[in-house]
DNA sequence: CCTACCGATCGGTAGG
DNA sequence: CCTACCGATCGGTAGG
């Protein structure tokens, strides 16, 4: 299954090309662990030669930068696109929830390669990098949490460091049991995050406040941000 | 540092106990991962030779497995400590909300151990016998989480089993962040959890409702529920 | 607690 | 001469 996707018709074997590697490392990273797999594990999954796989990709640390650009080019984008809607006259706060929104769509789009960035430690310069990156992408976070906070549209009796902690540690422990396919969109999924991060899980008050007016058990049909 | 602790005066070289050697060990499996570290690795951080690491502990395997019982017990304790509390005529809601804070702070009473647990992912026998147990946990909270919605005092508008991975999910993510010894108490932290995942972040009605009487600023002197 | 090792397997590469 | 591989093995290192 899965062999070379969209090349036109090829002399010689079909064989695999990169980005189908790419996926199942992705995939086999993240059931046992980067270090956990070798590139023997991969190639038995493939159902090809170790060196064969040596023939599309150049090093298994290849394979973890690709993918942890992927998840850090995705989670970038979300967080710009937010940062451009401060040209309309959206507060701190609504841009916030939205960028919270966008960050889980983002994240269950690509939903392996970000449970991968999760887990990277540093280990390696590759490792390290992504590392950077991410806390470059948290701190662009923690200011609009800042300043939704002075704004007076999130409690004050919280400090605005642990605020942006918990809301996207959050949106990050998603990866260890959200899956796409099952009956939760996307989109619902997103709601759910912010219902409960904004709004809380305690039932009364819920719908007497300015919660958006997305309903949970109903989604609207007509996906909203097509982005 | 940190040599022989508590035990009486012996013959032959100080040298380590196995208490000190797990302590290392797990700080080290947490800081590159478990199948990243060697025993070699273990042995250059304690000053010792590879061979002397297997004198106190007869395999690797062993201390992950040492390591995941620590968190495991700490956390069925925690739970099941609310549990009792069924006995008073304190409401699902109500025990859900003082199991969760419970949670957080075994989860900082035994951060380097809860967070190895956390990241486990059944590569062996000792890991999948982990994951089993987390799931029963898991299992228990999820019955807390679904009474107190028949209840009627979560929100009805989510899955209760939505909730239940949201609220757990944000627990956990605290192992990717929070440090004990920080301007941040234990008390503090599990106060944060329960305000924002059962309160809402936004700021308006927070105070009018019933949120328990914590001053997440300046915590009660005397600490609440002494397990 | 060390030196000296083992069976096996690691990521990566040779020629064809 | 190409793409897509194979069987075998490189120098080092893993847990024990």
């Amino acid at each position: 299954m899965s062999e070379s996707a969209g090349a036109p018709a090829r002399r010689g074997r079909p064989g695999y090309d990169q980005e189908t590697v790419l996926r199942r490392a992705i995939a086999l990273f993240n059931e046992r662990g980067y270090d956990a797999t070798s590139v023997a594990d991969l190639a038995r999954d493939l159902g090809i030669s170790k060196s064969a796989v040596f023939h599309h990709v150049s090093s298994k640390e290849d394979l973890l930068a690709a993918a942890l650009d992927e998840a850090l080019d995705g989670l970038s984008a979300a967080i710009d696109a937010a940062a451009e809607h401060a040209e309309d006259d959206a507060t701190a706060y609504q841009r916030l929830r939205a960028t919270v929104e966008e960050s889980v769509r983002i994240l269950a789009a690509h939903l392996p390669a970000v449970t991968l960035l999760l887990r990277v430690r540093g280990n390696s310069p590759v490792e390290q990098d992504a590392l950077r990156r991410r806390r470059v992408i948290d701190e662009k976070l923690a200011v609009l949490v800042r300043e939704a906070v002075a704004a007076g549209d999130l409690r004050a009796d919280l400090d605005p460091e642990v605020i942006s902690r918990l809301l996207f540690g959050t949106v990050n422990s998603l990866v260890e049991w959200y899956r796409p396919g099952g009956p939760i969109t996307p989109d619902r999924l997103a709601a759910a995050v912010t219902a409960m991060t904004f709004d809380g899980l305690t039932s009364t008050v819920a719908e007497v406040r300015g919660a958006p007016a997305t309903s949970l058990e109903a989604p609207a049909a007509g996906a909203p941000d097509p982005t």
